[in-house]
DNA sequence: GTCAAAAGTTGATCTATATCATAATAAAAA
DNA sequence: TTTTTATTATGATATAGATCAACTTTTGAC
């Protein structure tokens, strides 16, 4: 694997960048007087596919869903978590949502216009810089997303997920989740059902134990493992 | 699906991008002093994920493909084609190649020292924008790819392949093909036996004609809509 | 507290697709 | 030209995982 392990976190920590750290006063200012601060509630939709982008929207509080949309079924991209953007990649090229995302948990966002941003990118070289990092960061994410959706079976998949939960939502081995079995299969990419006979294996196995929607991690190391070999 | 349709283009021609419009003449004398003309031929490799990303790669001829590595089966992420870059997504980041790339065919690159790239950014904002704007398609593609490989059935994702191969590389619906059933399974991610099998059907139901390695699509449109219903 | 709806569970079945085996060509090397 | 190797082809088999059906438990609404 050339140095590196595929484990397919949803939620990528690196990405978290409070970049406007590298504005000048003037420029948060600016920022400051094309900003607008927006809650969400649990499952509300924050923007829609395909419509305009006339804003970027940087994360406060709570968690994101971002997905692309179709008929059928939803496929979930990542998931965000304070810190991070939504509608980066709208920048320069149509200014139309990429992607559809929607509040996984109660939500608050700040809403920056999309012109005023651009602005900073074009007076600020190293601003933009940062964004190039914070859009390579998302790149590699989504192709690690990419390999494990299509070569990974669902016990590593689902391993994955249960980790990230643990060790990057609610940082810690031993949690209470909040999300149904259905929704655990959707970031995971697999059927309902196929979720709660993994789970069962896992508990029969000893490497978690489960009650309701808490789960206890015993054995990390062994999801890692089954993580890898897919 | 919102205003667009998935076709899964493995070469997207919208990310041809001669930035180098937007330097100034200081700024392509200094990018001239630190380039370098290589020529690999099929089959060699441009890159290797995890290897030291000195440089970018800029492709003057021929066709690159760009792909994952792993133990078992190597996921092919994207062709591309002349004006492309290869190595943007080191860029500010670790300097670690993301991807493995190789020939396709004979193929023609230049090769730009990544510092000079990188001060090319800082020192021209519009640069920086452009690049932003490569990025942003990229990830866009690649969404794309995420799609098809996820949620289509190897019906859709192999008329996606070959209409990619007749509109994007031989433009032409009459091509002779220099790939193998082999590697044409590699790029729609299936196995050559079932490569065979969908193209003989494909045959059979008169949208082509093929001759060993040529192949004359006579329905261009039947292979859009099999590629929309997945 | 009762009823309805949603979530969780389990077993049975179905299906898309990979894998295996083997043969027929075609291409390359000797 | 003959021999070897790679490619194409096809049928049989295996399997991961989805879908379906039915039943239980939990949650929420009135």
């Amino acid at each position: 694997m050339n140095g590196r392990q595929r484990t397919s976190c949803l939620v990528c920590k690196e990405l978290k960048n409070p970049c406007v750290e590298n504005l000048t006063m003037d420029q948060v200012k600016t920022l400051d007087e094309n900003r607008t601060d927006v809650t969400f509630k649990k499952g509300e939709v924050l923007c829609k596919q395909g419509a305009f982008a006339s804003h970027i929207m940087y994360i406060r509080e709570g968690l994101v869903k971002v997905y692309l949309e179709n008929e059928n079924k939803n496929l979930i991209l990542k998931v965000k978590s304070p810190g991070y953007y939504i509608g980066l990649n709208s920048l320069f090229r149509g200014n139309v949502f990429t992607y559809s995302a929607s509040a996984f948990i109660d939500t608050k966002v700040c809403m920056i216009d999309s012109e005023a941003f651009k602005n900073m990118i074009l007076e600020n070289p190293v601003f933009g810089a940062e964004i190039i990092k914070i859009l390579n960061k998302s790149i590699v994410q989504t192709y690690d997303r990419l390999y494990n959706l299509t070569q990974k079976h669902l016990h590593g998949r689902l391993a994955d997920i249960i980790l990230c939960l643990a060790e990057h939502i609610h940082y810690d081995h031993n949690f209470q989740m909040q999300i149904t079995r259905k929704e655990l299969g959707e970031l995971a990419s697999m059927a309902t059902e196929s979720v709660i006979r993994i789970l069962k294996e896992f508990k029969e196995e000893g490497i978690v134990t489960m009650n309701g929607r808490s789960i206890e991690i015993h054995n990390p190391e062994r999801l890692k493992q089954i993580s890898e070999l897919g």
